[in-house]
DNA sequence: ACTGAAACCGTTAGGGC
DNA sequence: GCCCTAACGGTTTCAGT
């Protein structure tokens, strides 16, 4: 569905495979959504100043070209306030091996209990969000996931005391239209 | 925006108030749109034993309690890829006033550049995510947000090299009901 | 300069809820 | 009543003659 980023045969344009540009239009569009994504063509069209029905084109093509990758409800922070949540920092063994760090990502990626997992610089190889009913639960995913694994070195975990914000939403403008 | 746990201070917030339980049902349901909320209750009812009319019932009850906070689009990671992530982990002074943090966090919760801000345990106090569109972008938030700040003693920052998995997507069970 | 295709837009009418 | 979808007609852009 959509493309590789940034294989640059082309410089500028290639951000995505069937989508051209972003004008700005998309650009409102994509802010609305990221906000709102059950705002109805009409509400959107008293924001953007477009029809209605230019305003539900614009959307089916920005999902069809994968700019648009999903459309998720986000619960309540104060049901996420109830579990526990917690940043994992890993190190890794300097000579692991790469088919034993496909192996963990896979593993991290396939669990629910990973809300994220960013490959960083600094001392740190690897960064974990994890999510889990309660310690007990944390600890069967930590004994299991990172524990015994071969790959990792070390890891360091902050519990999360209270979430004050989080969103997935990358804020465009202007500037990012092509 | 951010509910404290069972504290009915403002309507919105009082979240099991308005909602009794949840039955296996909205369990049920609730996985199926932090994964796509765009589903239709036909779509859903072939996955959740209920009628299609139930379906539409439950979510409309689900998102009045705000057990559901919010439905939103995401965007591709290739587009987030093209810009610049950075985990910010920040230690407070020990003697910080509260009201000079008041001010840290609204700017902070203000800032569409900051996805995520926890609030931690451990050597750091503070956790942020932040976007940005290119290093001179994340060196003028630093500098504007983090760099004057009082209530800041340090800051340690790690780039994001590769976004592997990003949700805020909660995995509930049988045992979430009730 | 002319033309035809393509990509937009806006306005409609029909169907569901 | 509101909402979504599909179809129609008008406008702009641009390549090629």
């Amino acid at each position: 569905m959509l493309g590789e980023i940034g294989v640059a045969d082309t410089p500028e344009k290639c951000i995505v495979v069937a989508m051209k540009v972003l004008d700005p239009f998309d650009i409102a569009l994509l802010n609305a959504l990221q906000a709102d994504n059950r705002a109805t063509a009409d509400a959107l069209a008293r924001t953007v100043a477009l029809s209605p029905s230019a305003i539900t084109r614009r959307i089916r093509r920005l999902k069809d070209s994968g700019v648009i990758d999903r459309d998720v409800s986000v619960l309540s922070p104060a049901l996420a306030g109830r579990r526990l949540s917690a940043i994992v920092q890993i190190q890794l063994h300097d000579h692991a091996e790469e088919a034993g760090l496909a192996v963990l990502r896979q593993r991290l990626l396939a669990s629910n209990h990973v809300q994220s997992c960013l490959e960083v610089s600094g001392s740190f190889d690897l960064f974990l969000t994890v999510t889990a009913r309660d310690m007990a639960e944390f600890n069967a995913f930590a004994d299991t996931m990172l524990a015994k694994d071969a790959a990792i070195r070390r890891y360091e975990t902050s519990f999360v005391k209270k979430a004050l914000k989080q969103t997935l939403a990358i804020p465009l403008d202007a500037r990012d239209a092509g």
